[in-house]
DNA sequence: TTGTTAATTTGTAATGATTACAAAATAGAA
DNA sequence: TTCTATTTTGTAATCATTACAAATTAACAA
């Protein structure tokens, strides 16, 4: 996919392998991954793959703007190639994260002249496929 | 405080010595301690206490519902005593949480049915003490 | 009071994700 | 090719949290 490549290159990431790989799969995939699950995904068609590598892409990818890093869980960090202004939703059941859209952005007090880089709403429940089996 | 006592004892709490400390000091304290903050701030008062104990106490506030934990940064869980609906920002140059109130709600599309048990909204950035430093 | 049991606290070891670091491999320019 | 900067890799270290079992304390009946 040369569209990734030149993706990465607009946002001065040179578009390595590995690195391409790691967007490639990050782009595809909707479950929100760790670094952990990139690497398990990737380590087969790469044995030379490093974890350490995904950690640094994943660092790398953040500050320049490809990718964002999700808090929703205490123990670990996911990653989004959706770099678009949205909302997670963590099942407690499943485990799965959903996306979902900000219909009316929230109105905020208490934060007047702060300056605002990040903004994560997070939700954690049961999804409508685990809430029946409660 | 036999305030605090009847709070916990209200929640099914059964007020101990360490509970109490632990629920006093996170309650007089609005920065959002770590479970290593609460135990650092009362080890001295309380020479035999633990740091397990105080991550026990925080699960137990937690799922009894006078305490909440805040996810807002990957690598460490904030407790926070004040159960109501409110954000957190926290500031990349001084580090403290602040609170701020949420003037109008959000408004979400993509999870109709599910079951939402827990609403968080992070921001991050800098604070107006820390920006005009930047 | 004493004895018996359940609840709570404690200390230590284990876990698991992330980071630090330095060597090895690779890419790019001259 | 040769030189140099960048990237990748493997391993060890860090650090917050959890698991676990022993020790302490509380509850309560006899
Ligand atoms: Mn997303
Ligand atoms: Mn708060
Ligand atoms: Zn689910
Ligand atoms: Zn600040």
């Amino acid at each position: 996919m040369t569209a990734f490549k030149e993706h990465l290159s607009k946002h001065d990431i040179k578009p390595s392998v590995q690195r391409l790989k790691i967007y490639e799969y990050l782009h595809n995939s909707h479950n929100h991954p760790t670094a952990d699950d990139i690497y398990r995904a990737l380590a087969p068609s790469t044995p030379t793959l490093s974890k350490t590598t995904v950690y640094n892409t994943m660092k790398l990818f953040i500050s320049n703007g490809v990718a964002t890093v999700l808090n929703i869980e205490g123990n670990e960090l996911r990653y989004d190639a959706d770099t678009s202004t949205h909302g997670h939703f963590k099942c407690k059941g499943c485990g799965n994260v959903y996306d979902f859209r900000i219909a009316r952005a929230p109105e905020f007090n208490g934060v007047e002249g702060f300056r605002i880089d990040k903004y994560e709403i997070n939700l954690k429940g049961y999804c409508n496929v685990c809430k029946p089996k409660l």
